[in-house]
RNA sequence: GGACAGGUGGGUGAGUGGUUAAAGCCAACAGACUGUAAAUCUGUCACUCCUUGCGAGUUACGAAGGUUCGAAUCCUUCCCUGUCCA
């Protein structure tokens, strides 16, 4: 069957693909769509390129027709999910759940046709649970079996705390498959023993087990880490074009290939046609391609012009900012502009002391050339410290 | 409820009364190099003030008190975490 082909490419596993294939002929006989879900934490206000590996792959399932089902995790998101932390998650609260919710809504529909998709909160069925529910929720699954749990069993043997909130969790997001009936549910691979959870659960509600399927997790632009907002290695899928092809064209060229990959529809043969090529336009090139899939073609274009003028050839950029002196004086000594204050108030340096540093280091050029002094004689200049930029005067 | 161990800067982790604003490592920042990056090398990496000086002051080692000329280091109470016992 060629859907499953498709859908087979970029994931990382399917558990089973015997059944999913099953699932498939069942559904196209009956008629009616797969319902695939895929949950999210309400705790990063803005998804990053990382999510869209996931958000892609959801989308080729729209493309065959499937429903896809958004599910945000606004009951979940108060426990918060231990996965892939050796430390608790401090809970948020109902405010920032909602907000933040608000956010995710806006921005799925960059990848996801809105028609085919169903957005939930898991608090739908959550929040009517009666403790006397919970607890029997609770009866289906072993203390042993969630310890299994690759993080859990870690933090155990090293001593750190695991709160029973955190057990909870993959119950509840296997709860959410059973409440929703879902036939697929996807996941990043980290998500893999939550989302096992949820066929158990299934299994035991009566309903065929949903068929579980995971994605790589991507590389954030260190190279080493996962991306994610906390490690601040991550690249918003709204943050402005000229940032987001800097943050490109910053990651190492290893990583480049990845990002070929899993962010671009680009088969695997068109990606090693690629590598004979010059590694320098090949990136540049997946930048423009990234940048237009969230912004547009000539926004993406501008990003590659400000950027071979601001990055290649250290030019000024041509939205400088211009801010009024208000740092110049006139003293006995002679007039001028106290630097390290002008630093810090025009938002160069986070304090005096750094700013005295980025001085002593030769970071600061004025009128393109380097300054050291404490005091510049001019009132009105421009000023350049590491990689930002102000017009003073 | 009891016994024991522990809580140090963004992270890890030294430091058991005085040149300790606190070693080392990682991350970060800046400079050099360069095709952006990576790698490498160098420097920096609490804050404020000024006459920018191997300057002055302030804050900091879970919290609050105490001992002392002087405490991250000793004492007391509290909070938090883990292990074992019940």
């Amino acid at each position: 069957m060629e859907q499953i082909e498709y859908l087979k490419k970029g994931m990382v596993e399917i558990i089973r693909e015997q059944d999913l294939k099953e699932r498939l002929e069942l559904c196209a006989k009956a008629g009616r769509p797969l319902r695939v879900k895929a949950g999210f934490d309400p705790t990063a206000p803005d998804l990053h390129i990382g999510h869209t590996v996931l958000l892609r792959k959801l989308k080729h399932f729209q493309d065959l027709g499937h429903t896809v089902i958004f599910l945000i995790g606004d009951m979940t998101g108060m426990i918060g999910d231990p996965t892939g932390r050796n430390a608790t998650r401090p809970p948020m609260t109902r405010d920032q759940i909602n907000e933040n919710a608000e956010t995710y809504k806006a921005q799925v529909f960059k990848i996801l046709h809105p028609e085919k998709t169903e957005i939930r909160f898991n608090s739908e069925w959550m929040d009517p649970m009666k403790f006397e529910d919970v607890i029997r929720l609770c009866g289906k699954y072993t203390v042993a079996r969630i310890l299994e749990r690759d993080d859990f069993s870690k933090r155990y043997k090293e001593g750190h705390p695991i709160s029973m909130h955190e057990i909870l969790y993959p119950l509840v997001q296997g709860y959410d498959s059973v409440a929703l009936k879902c036939d697929v549910e996807m996941g990043g691979t980290d998500q893999r023993f939550n989302l096992l959870v949820g066929r158990e659960l299934q299994r035991d509600f009566g309903q065929a087990p949903q068929i579980v399927a995971t994605t790589p997790l991507l590389e954030g632009t260190d190279g080493v880490e996962k991306m994610s907002k906390s490690k601040g290695n991550y690249i918003g899928i709204t943050e402005p074009p000229k940032v987001m092809y800097r943050k490109i064209m910053g990651i190492n060229d290893d990583l480049m290939w990845r990002y070929w990959e899993l962010l671009t529809d680009l088969s695997l043969a068109a990606i090693a046609a690629l590598k004979q090529r010059e590694r320098m336009e090949v990136k540049m090139e997946l930048a423009s391609t990234i940048v237009a899939d969230f912004h547009s073609q000539a926004e993406a274009a501008q990003a590659a012009e400000d950027f071979n003028r601001e990055v290649r050839q250290h030019a000024e950029p041509s939205d400088v900012e211009t801010i009024p002196n208000q740092w110049f004086t006139t003293s006995s000594n002679g007039s001028g502009t106290n630097i390290p204050k002008m630093l810090v108030g025009a938002g160069l340096a986070p304090s005096r002391t750094e700013a005295e540093r980025l001085l002593k280091a030769g970071a600061v050029e004025i009128d393109s050339e380097r300054w050291t002094q404490l005091i510049y004689p001019q009132e009105r200049f421009t000023v350049r410290a590491g990689k930002k930029w102000k017009k003073i005067g």
